[in-house]
DNA sequence: CGCACCCCCTGCCGGC
DNA sequence: TGCCGGCAGGGGGTGC
């Protein structure tokens, strides 16, 4: 579920919250995510003061006092939120972090996909991998462009691959392929620089406005607050099969693409 | 190297 | 109404 402008939303929203509070007690419900929630999770947050939260590719990371990371990962389903005293559990609240103010974090994710983890910069560094942020200024065309040389891929996987460009998910790569006027099939080696160029400026437009919005809610997505982002409502292709594009009225199309669905406009994108 | 296909899970929706 | 298959915004592994 979350990509970039999720996360980051998250991230914005809970750095002032969690900033300079000390963890006074970590509750592990259900350890069996997808990574499973280590043995001393707890021992290595508790006690422990939080810096500022903050956000690499779709990884949220808050530095703590004694030099190690605070990591969290949301899959599909993942929701990290903050509310008042403690409340009674609902079902998939797996972990809670309850501060030194009296307030809790519940790190809630019925499908488990997710990931917490206290990690080394080394460690960390290994998990989140190599991948540019799409947020990063010197993510530019040019690099888009030469980093697509040779590349017998799509463009659609290319932009998906969290070892290439972190932070893009299945929404915002249909959403800025159309945008850039690019198809998501076309093969990565043929684009030239002019359309690396226009990909560029179309994804940071996209995430800006994405995250301007609060993100997109389909159906799980909440922020810090547990309040719904509302970019689903300016989608332009993703999950619009058949429906008219909103700049040509041509109808949407969906394909498959390495195993995931994509939508684009056959008139506004080549 | 790129991709098809499997896995990890729960929930929802449409078809029958 | 109820069941079942397919699909869902994540990532990782294997084998061709």
């Amino acid at each position: 579920m979350p990509e970039l402008p999720e996360v980051e939303t998250i991230a914005r929203g809970l750095a002032p919250e969690l900033q300079g509070r000390t963890v006074a007690e970590v509750v592990v419900r259900e350890p069996r995510l997808r990574t499973r929630v280590a043995r001393d999770f707890a021992t290595r947050l508790r006690g422990r003061t939080l810096g500022r939260m903050g956000r690499t590719g779709k990884y949220l990371v808050t530095p703590l006092d004694d030099g190690a990371r605070w990591l969290v990962h949301l899959g599909m389903t993942g929701r990290l939120t903050i509310g008042g005293a403690h409340r009674l559990p609902i079902l998939h609240d797996h972990v809670e972090l309850r501060l030194d103010d009296g307030r809790t974090l519940v790190y809630n994710d019925p499908r488990r996909f997710g990931r917490l983890d206290v990690l080394d910069a080394a460690a960390l560094a290994r998990v989140v991998g190599p991948g540019i942020d799409a947020l990063d200024p010197s993510l530019t065309g040019d690099w888009l462009f030469e980093h697509s040389r040779g590349r017998r891929t799509s463009m659609k996987a290319l932009l998906m691959d969290q070892r290439e460009i972190a932070g893009l998910g299945n929404i915002y790569v249909s959403e800025l392929l159309h945008r850039a006027g690019v198809r998501p099939r076309r093969r990565a080696a043929r684009l030239t620089r002019d359309e690396a160029a226009r990909t560029i400026v179309a994804m940071r437009a996209v995430l800006e406005e994405a995250i301007a919005r609060g993100g997109s809610s389909i159906s799980d997505y909440r922020d810090g607050f547990d309040n719904a982002g509302s970019y689903q409502d300016d989608h332009l292709v993703y999950d619009r099969a058949g429906e008219p594009c909103r700049r040509c009225a041509t109808p949407i199309r969906a394909v498959v693409i390495v195993g995931r669905s994509s939508f684009y406009c056959p008139t506004c994108q080549r």
